[in-house]
DNA sequence: TTAAAGCTGTGAAAAAAGCCACTAAAACAG
DNA sequence: CTGTTTTAGTGGCTTTTTTCACAGCTTTAA
């Protein structure tokens, strides 16, 4: 028998759907019209068994002995990842990270736009040429406001890390970006992401065979 | 029956194992001699539970109610991850994100120096200040070798990525960071740590609850 | 010394994720 | 048309990861 109701997406599946959907972007730029399982697997650098099984989620959409429609498929992804809107994103931390994070341009064409950084002393900009405005931090609530902000990234040193994060919440954040050497404590309703590239790097030097 | 070789550590272990290490150290900073393993997973972001288990693999050094002693813990996981000894680490691409790595310190309080950079035009360097040196792409043997390098981070754009982590295998690079928006083929002796913060953010995007 | 409370260690169960073998559909070649 | 090849969809098996329940030390208090 069937669920009534639509089955949860798991978890790593969602985070696979984003790297499909970059690939099959590059996919479009070459021009090409249709991917199959295995070719599209090997970009996303996972199997092609688990590639299908992610799709499965989405319905099928596949054209057995074909394919994936390139145009369609990432549409499917796209739709159902809930990226169709550009979504206003906000920074707080101009220090190292957070300005590198201001300076990097990537997250634009994947519908993310900076809006707005924030740091408690709002004359640290260094890069004047930016054309993201810096505030103070006493105008988070009326710039979360006023744009209808939902997320946040969070690039401030570990000991502030903690009561900003309150200080977002409070403002109606409803999701945070952590880059941030602590995962903060936040409540139920809020979703983090932890980003720490330190830690990166370290397991990565763990898996280092010999 | 048991394995008479030692029991691997799971990988999702090793991840959590460098939080906690981070976690510690601030506790160390606070004076603090013991932690039980509710505080410290709760500093982790995660249970408790799961904290011991975790543990478990490096031996039991726990002391029953009382706590983990702090500074034994720490550094019986620094040497399980292998962290004693300082690693060199190079960066290829100083685009915006490259240099954006650069200026982020955060690399160096964990055990990893950049020693160098590499990049196509190496002109491209506008912080004339970085005392990182800057060399152009056919150097890049000549450094690992002299460096003993084992870790790069690659930071170049999409086109470009998998040609440079041929490069760097081919010099003797052993793991690859990779903050390329593609995940490059690599042999299966080289081990390699994908981070891309677009697909972050939109994976947050997706678990914001209404 | 004894009792109570606080914690860790761990086997076993549960859940999640990954994988494979096989089925079925479509395309293609002749 | 017909047979062959290519490729998606899937049930369920395997492995990995997480969680649970509780046994068993340690400390503390009286």
């Amino acid at each position: 028998m069937k669920k009534a109701t639509k089955t949860e997406i798991p978890r790593k599946t969602v985070y696979r759907l984003s790297v499909y959907l970059r690939c099959l972007h590059k996919l479009k730029l070459n021009k090409l019209q249709t991917v199959s399982s295995e070719a599209l697997a090997r970009a996303a650098g996972v199997k092609p068994t688990q590639l299908r099984k992610d799709l499965t989620y989405l319905g099928q959409f596949g054209i057995r002995g074909l394919g994936y429609d390139v145009e369609q498929l990432s549409q499917m992804i796209t739709v159902h990842l809930g990226t169709n809107r550009l979504q206003p994103v906000i920074l707080v931390g101009a220090g190292n990270l957070g300005n590198a994070l201001l300076q990097y341009h990537g997250f634009e064409p994947e519908g993310f736009e900076i809006i707005a950084a924030f740091d408690q002393d709002p004359q640290r900009q260094r890069d004047k040429i930016l054309r993201i405005p810096l505030h103070p931090m006493s105008k988070l609530p009326q710039i979360i406001q006023e744009f209808r902000v939902r997320m946040a990234i969070l690039a401030v040193p570990a000991a502030a890390a903690q009561e900003v994060a309150n200080a977002l919440i409070d403002a109606g954040i409803l999701g945070i970006l952590n880059f941030a050497p602590i995962v903060p404590a936040v409540p139920e309703h809020v979703a983090l992401n932890n980003v720490n590239l330190a830690i990166e790097l370290e397991n990565l030097s763990y898996f280092l065979k010999e």
